[in-house]
RNA sequence: GGCCCGUUGGUCAAGUGGUUAAGACACGGCCCUUUCACGGCUGUAACAUGGGUUCGAGUCCCGUACGGGUCACCA
């Protein structure tokens, strides 16, 4: 039961020094929600825009947690989102290995070596107890608090089960500095004797942070402001280490309204379910970096980022203190953004199996997709905007009245009355040869040319609203089936005006 | 309940003692137009509240309200 400090003086030599480290430390729970992809790229952006080195930590302490492929989940959304870390489970790295659970011994050793400071005791105490009913936590009652290390140590190898706990003065005050609050100080009489080192011989969460922070050299320690309320603990138990404190950076949470946080639990998304909602990585990243972020100076008023550029931009000082509510209609808008400015041939590539979920026929896809590429804010608006190609649906004939078009039924039995022989004596069938001929044909007719063009529109769509005008869409359906709808459409009108 | 944190339009936000209080999304209107969309122009809309400090406060201090976090051998 005697420390061998050697151990510490061994750990210690492989702490890599005089670059900014920092890592994302999730706990391998099976979903990446929006907020964990914000403290994931905040804590990443941290790294590469000090030319730093970005770490991937499993923290794992709690076994009755564990779920199937949960860290295959972290590597795949990290890696979509181009967040690579340098230092991890996968890679290794200097500090390795980078699973909790694998370190098992080290937290076991640090927290002996705090018992021998003094700065923490053996506790053998039932759990909990009372502490809850009373609502007034009160170190004074433990009686481990005060038992003398060596008498601890004797029942403690008399095998009786123990914890380790954290112990806090008594009196005084702990201020401790985080880069987006400030100084924060608080009375000790406040803060618990937290557990350090459960019964099972893991740590908690907040100690195996403590230690593997400094053991693996992080310089920003990134996490939610729901940990703000133990930072002072941290401080505590680094100072009682001798040890240089890291810059705390605690980010407000993202919302999913005014009260409540996101959270599987209420249904709110996750980086996949935003993916297989058909927004690209791209646009999800520039929205989450701005919620809670904002650039200053120069860059106030960009908000169109790409990753290098965000690493360009990024600033702690630009974190906001309040929590963000997470909005749909400005996702849509970035994804819409990132979607028109996509070269033409990368968006059909997207956008093609959305179109294929209702677009069987033989169509120029391709085609389709250009229409589509300016008009869908979401990849699966799309199949819904395009189901009329393999069929025509059965319409109502209040579709041909259009108040600005200045149709009607009468109307518009008129204009398909002369389209339809105009069309069917085109030598060619192209967007230019369908498009001169309706041209033509209404200055013929004398009418304006949303006229002629709606009840076409219509008859060959059946819909009131479609990814292109008349011309590109009879363009696509190609001579014959365009020439079908319209003159079902013709027949449509025939049988209400009679 | 104790302690801690927060509060600028519906939403994201700029603003670090002196501004007509930016910008973006959403919403309304107009224009363009072959529908919708895109694009262009334009409009409505905010410093939670009460006291201080100051020549002057969204910016500093105190109180109040509201919201959040935390008080686990979870993370």
């Amino acid at each position: 039961m005697t420390l061998d400090h050697s151990y510490f003086e061994q750990m210690e030599a492989k702490i890599p020094h005089g670059k900014v480290r920092t890592r994302f430390a999730p706990s391998p729970t099976g979903y990446m929600h929006v907020g964990n992809l914000r403290t994931a790229l905040y804590t990443w952006l941290i790294a590469r825009s000090h030319g730093g080195t970005f770490i991937l930590r499993i923290e794992d302490t709690d076994q009755s947690r564990q779920v199937e492929g949960a860290v295959d989940v972290i590597y795949r959304t990290m890696a979509e989102c181009g967040l690579t870390h340098d230092e991890g489970p996968d890679v290794g790295g200097p500090v390795a290995p980078y699973i909790q659970s694998q370190r098992r011994d080290t937290y076991g050793k640090y927290a002996q070596l705090l018992a021998e400071k003094g700065t923490a005791y053996y506790c053998f105490c039932e759990k909990a107890e009372s502490e809850e009913d009373s609502g007034d936590f009160d170190r004074a009652a433990d009686p481990c608090r005060d038992l003398p290390l060596e008498e601890a140590l004797r029942r403690v190898e008399a095998g009786e089960p123990y914890v380790i706990r954290q112990k806090i003065p008594s009196e005084g005050t702990t201020t401790f500095h985080d880069a987006i609050f400030g100084d924060i100080t608080v009375e000790n009489s406040t803060l618990d004797d937290q557990v350090l080192l459960k019964r099972d011989g893991l740590p908690t969460y907040n100690f195996a942070n403590v230690i593997d922070d400094h053991l693996m050299g992080i310089t920003h320690v990134v996490r939610g402001s729901e940990y703000l309320s133990s930072a002072p603990k941290y401080d505590l138990l680094y100072r009682a280490f001798g040890w240089e404190i890291p810059t705390y950076v605690h980010c407000s949470p993202v919302m999913r309204d005014a009260q409540n946080k996101m959270s599987k639990r209420h249904g709110d998304p996750s980086y996949e379910d935003l993916k297989a909602e058909g927004y690209l990585t791209e646009a999800i990243l520039n929205y989450v970096a701005l919620l809670g972020w904002s650039p200053k100076g120069d860059l106030a008023e960009q908000e169109i980022f790409t990753l290098p550029e965000l690493v360009k931009a990024f600033d702690i000082a630009g974190i906001s203190k309040s929590p963000a509510i997470f909005d749909r209609a400005k996702l849509d808008h970035f994804n819409a953004v990132y979607l028109r400015a996509m070269a033409p041939e990368d968006f059909v590539k997207v956008a093609e199996p959305y179109i294929r979920q209702t677009v069987k026929g033989d169509f120029d896809i391709a085609a389709i997709a250009g229409l589509l590429q300016a008009r869908c804010e979401r990849l699966s608006d799309i199949p819904e905007k395009v189901d009329f190609f393999d069929a025509c649906p059965d319409y109502d004939v209040e579709f041909f009245t259009n108040k600005k078009a200045k149709t009607n039924p009468e109307v518009c039995k008129a204009m398909l009355e002369a389209a339809i022989p105009m069309l069917e004596a085109l030598p060619a069938w192209t967007v230019e040869s369908v498009h001169d001929g309706l041209i033509a044909l209404a200055e013929k007719l004398e009418v304006k040319n949303a006229k002629l063009m709606w009840p076409v529109r219509i008859a060959a769509a059946g819909k009131l609203v479609t990814p292109g005008g008349a011309v590109e869409i009879c363009a696509i359906l190609g001579k014959d089936e365009t020439l079908r709808r319209l003159r079902a459409g013709l027949e449509k009108l025939n049988g209400c005006t009679n």
